[in-house]
DNA sequence: GTATCTAGTGTATAAAATGCACCATAGTGT
DNA sequence: ACACTATGGTGCATTTTATACACTAGATAC
């Protein structure tokens, strides 16, 4: 996708105003390191607090819903290609459990299936969509409109 | 791990600063909208561009990686309790081939192996730090010193 | 000689993801 | 009446991924 230099400068902008936060976030625990709460509390927590993502689909999911916003079961199973309806199944079922995503019925007939992200969902996908752009200009996927 | 009241309000307000570079950049995208680009699109290359990161251990290794500092093959083992021998080496290499790490051999004896983050990861690593420090937050795990 | 450190490999098993068939309910087409 | 579509999934066999645990080789210390 080619998107203009304005525009391109101010994604780089916030990604590197993101870095610069991510830098900021890092001193400040750094300067808590000690005896109780060293290298291997903070890599623990760290895992700990990721161990929601770590797995696959969880991610995705949840940056299908905060691009696309809320959709229903079929849709989402024909954006994420190559998910099966099993897993997708599962990991809705996941990340409903743990707070990401709405589960809303709307009955019918035919009964359809809302899923969407709850405020924390919403936020993590904020908090997300830094490092999705990083990657996506990283693998020159979104570039600078040459003119 | 506690933290005064003046460190909190500082990630509070860089996770904050973060959530709205995100919306920005999501704003930036969906302006780019069209027949070509969309939803489908960008879902699509939001998903190739977490791959790397969407299975087990990889993000975890990244954050270790991130906070500790260049380590080598046991002292990483340690760290990530919990990880297989079997499944650190590949995971590093996979790291390794994909540009996030670097494999570094300081010849002994013994042979010693030092990863590090190469600067893509490190950029990675601190664009992933404020949602990290979020989820810190959101489990409790980092609270406002009590006074 | 035995134990320890280094950075991993080999292999069997367990867990997770996939592919594909299938379910019930309802509506539409012929 | 009968087939076909769409809804949101479940069941089950197969494949992929991760784990547990034993084990390797080269060098040093005891």
């Amino acid at each position: 996708m080619e998107i203009t230099h304005e525009d391109f400068k101010k994604v780089e902008t916030a990604i590197n105003d993101v870095k610069e936060e991510g830098r900021q976030i890092r001193s400040i625990f750094d300067s808590y390191s000690d005896e109780n709460f060293g290298i291997d509390w903070e890599v623990d927590a760290a895992v700990d607090a990721f161990s929601i993502f770590s797995s696959r689909w969880t991610i995705e999911i949840l940056a299908t819903l905060y691009i696309a916003g809320e959709r229903r079961f079929n849709e989402m199973r024909k954006l994420l290609r190559g998910i099966s309806s099993r897993t997708l199944s599962d990991k809705l079922t996941k990340c409903s459990e743990s707070g990401l995503v709405d589960r809303v019925v709307e009955d019918g007939p035919p009964i359809r299936v809302i899923y969407r992200l709850t405020d924390h969902g919403r936020d993590a996908g904020r908090l997300l969509g830094p490092l999705v752009a990083y990657m996506k200009i990283h693998q020159d996927r979104v570039v600078r409109h040459s003119q």
